[in-house]
RNA sequence: UGGGGGAUCGUCUAGUGGUAGGACAUCAGCCUUUGGAGCUGAUUACCGUGGUUCGAAUCCACGUCCCCCAGCCA
């Protein structure tokens, strides 16, 4: 059988080359190495899976780093999340979580080091002048008036940086390699800067911070990180990283091997704007249910097993692209299909009557929990004369392949009788349907005589008098575009917010048995989608997140129709 | 116009000089007490132009297009 989850990508294939060659030693190690700035979304779920998939795959091992360099902009509350979100998603870093923060003594000494062979400087030039300095993409840059400060003094100088001596921005250490460098990266990238702001961990034991740039590699080689995966973007730092590391004489040398971060349509993926949306309430919070963060998955109802299955899927490679949201729904629902119970639920109700059946009567009707899985077993149906079925399921005026109840037309109750409905009652002034009366067979009782007949259409249902209220919510995507950004002039990607990304709708009528839900556990609403129990949900109320609808080749029938 | 990357079905991804394959999506059909699931089939791709070769997605040359970089963010 043919297995693209097999298929090799060129991250694997380096690392078996280099496990041949004996190039790190023949080990493995790999980090996640996120900073806490933020809530962890797919895009960290595939970074996540392929580091310690990769890990995992040839006998190595993963380690969960905290890259907290910056300490304006980080916090507990996320490094918090982070460690959830990866224990959520199935991945287990053991006893190997670190802080680039444990690293800042060694981080200093380092740079202490560099700054004794001449290999950095403290400048003295204002932020602005720096990027003056600088020079452009096509102009080479120009040495800093401070550039040939003396070894001494830039000991002196960068030890009282570390003492406080500086307010913010009066100083850096800066490496000191080639301003004319067609590489703007390599024209003396800042290494330190002075920033008196309190550390979530170290406190204010620091009033200077090492930048990625310098931490980063650092960190990699203390940890004896042996391939270190970043995406794309860091492509023209690597001569930064290996060049940090050459000139402090690491111990070992990680490779840092770049690829493609994950996109997907209809949503966004940055953390500026991830954040954006929730500082600007555009959305609940980091965990509403339309949101990529894996908080926001979760609660809508994805399960760890198919984001891994995604994440899998969708391979790793150098070409930057966009991920049709489709496929992240079509591996929730190969999963759900597999392991969620079927229960009955409608969404929006309308009172069916059956004439015939007797009046306060009610039976038990067997129903399967999962066609699925034949261990899932079954439950009872309480069946009695006054139901609910979907109001869309009922047309006075059928379209063409509408294979519902309508007037004269036979459809089958799941699990139930064959039911024909035989008048109407509608609301005088708005002409709305408010019941439909029918009759049943009572031959045609599942597993009855008449069970057999064919009809065209099959209802999900519940008995009026037994079943439960509840609120349920349905999500739809959180852009109309498939690319969030494709905006017109002077706008932003807020113009592309779906307005009805969000639905709550209220006085649904669900079957009994979900009064025992649990939090988060998930459902298939018979011929609906899949739902799970939002943490919402209290004694007085049942609340449910649409995770997502079934496939639904009646809408695209419907829809092509009003086309033509 | 400097440097670094990248171009294969609509989308993602295999391929490493020898039949361009898979998944999603789409469209048909079968089946069905979920218009679900499942099954079968179909459509659709090597950025361009030259060259090397018996043979090129793959090697070479020249183009074209796309992405990233001028934070004391990561």
């Amino acid at each position: 059988m043919p297995d693209d989850s097999q298929a090799g990508n060129f991250i694997r294939e380096i690392v078996a080359t280099d496990l041949k060659t004996g190039k790190h030693g023949g080990r493995v190690v790999t980090r996640f190495p996120p900073e806490p700035n933020g809530y962890l979304h797919i895009g960290h779920a595939k970074s996540i899976c392929l580091n310690f998939g990769i890990a995992q795959e040839f006998g190595g091992s993963t380690n969960l780093r905290f890259d907290d360099t910056n300490p304006s902009k980080e916090n507990l509350e996320y490094v918090q999340a982070i460690q959830d979100d990866v224990r959520w998603l199935g991945f287990d870093w053991e006893n190997r979580m670190f802080y680039a923060s444990d690293y800042f003594e060694r981080l200093y000494l380092s740079a202490v080091h560099l700054t004794s062979k001449g290999k950095a400087y403290v400048d003295s030039l204002s932020a602005d002048d720096i990027r003056r300095y600088r020079g452009t993409l096509t102009e080479p840059g120009k040495d800093s008036p401070y550039r040939t400060r003396s070894v001494e003094e830039n000991i002196d100088l960068f030890a009282r940086m570390r003492a406080g001596e500086f307010p913010d921005g009066t100083h850096v250490l800066r490496a000191k390699i080639d301003m004319a460098s067609p590489n703007v990266n390599m024209r003396d990238p800042t290494l330190y800067r002075i920033r008196h702001a309190a550390h979530h961990r170290t406190g204010d034991a620091w009033c200077i911070y090492p930048t990625y740039d310098f931490a980063h590699p650092l960190s990699d080689a203390i940890e004896g990180i042996t391939h270190s995966l970043c995406t794309l973007e860091f492509e023209d730092h690597r001569p930064l990283y290996d060049w940090v590391l050459k000139e402090s004489d690491a111990q070992c040398h990680p490779q840092q091997i770049e690829f493609a971060r994950l996109n997907l349509s209809h949503t966004v993926m940055s953390k500026r704007k991830l954040l954006d949306l929730v500082e600007k309430k555009l959305v609940a919070g980091w965990d509403d249910p339309r949101l990529p963060t894996l908080q926001g998955l979760r609660r809508r109802g994805y399960t760890p097993e198919a984001i891994r299955a995604f994440c899998e899927h969708i391979g790793v490679a150098k070409r930057d692209g966009v991920v049709e949201m489709a496929l992240l729904e079509h591996f929730i629902r190969e999963d759900l299909n597999r392991r969620a119970p079927r229960v009955m639920a409608v969404l929006r109700p309308l009172r069916v009557v059956i004439d015939n059946y007797p009046e306060g009567a009610e039976e038990d009707l067997e129903a399967i929990n999962n066609p699925e899985d034949p261990n899932a077993g079954t439950r009872k149906l309480p069946f009695s004369r006054t139901l609910y079925i979907e109001h869309e399921d009922f047309r006075e005026v059928p379209p063409k392949k509408f294979f519902r109840l309508t007037p004269g037309q036979e459809v089958r109750l799941r699990y139930a009788y064959i039911i024909q409905c035989v008048s109407i009652v509608k609301d005088d002034r708005t002409g709305e349907v408010l019941e439909v009366h029918c009759t049943y067979d009572p031959e045609t009782r599942s597993g009855g005589p008449q069970a057999g007949r064919k009809v065209k259409g099959t209802l999900h249902w519940v008995s009026a008098a037994h079943a439960l209220e509840a609120e349920v919510r349905l999500y739809e995507h959180l852009f109309l575009k498939a690319d969030a950004g494709d905006v017109g002039e002077g706008l932003d990607y807020t113009a592309n917010l779906n307005p009805n990304s969000f639905e709550r709708l209220t006085g649904c009528q669900v079957e009994r048995t979900l009064a025992a839900a649990a939090p988060l556990s998930r459902y298939q609403f018979e011929r609906q989608g899949y739902f799970c129990l939002d943490p919402d949900t209290s004694d007085q109320k049942l609340v449910f997140n649409r995770t997502v609808a079934l496939r639904d080749s009646w809408a695209k029938i419907e829809k092509t129709q009003q086309e033509r």
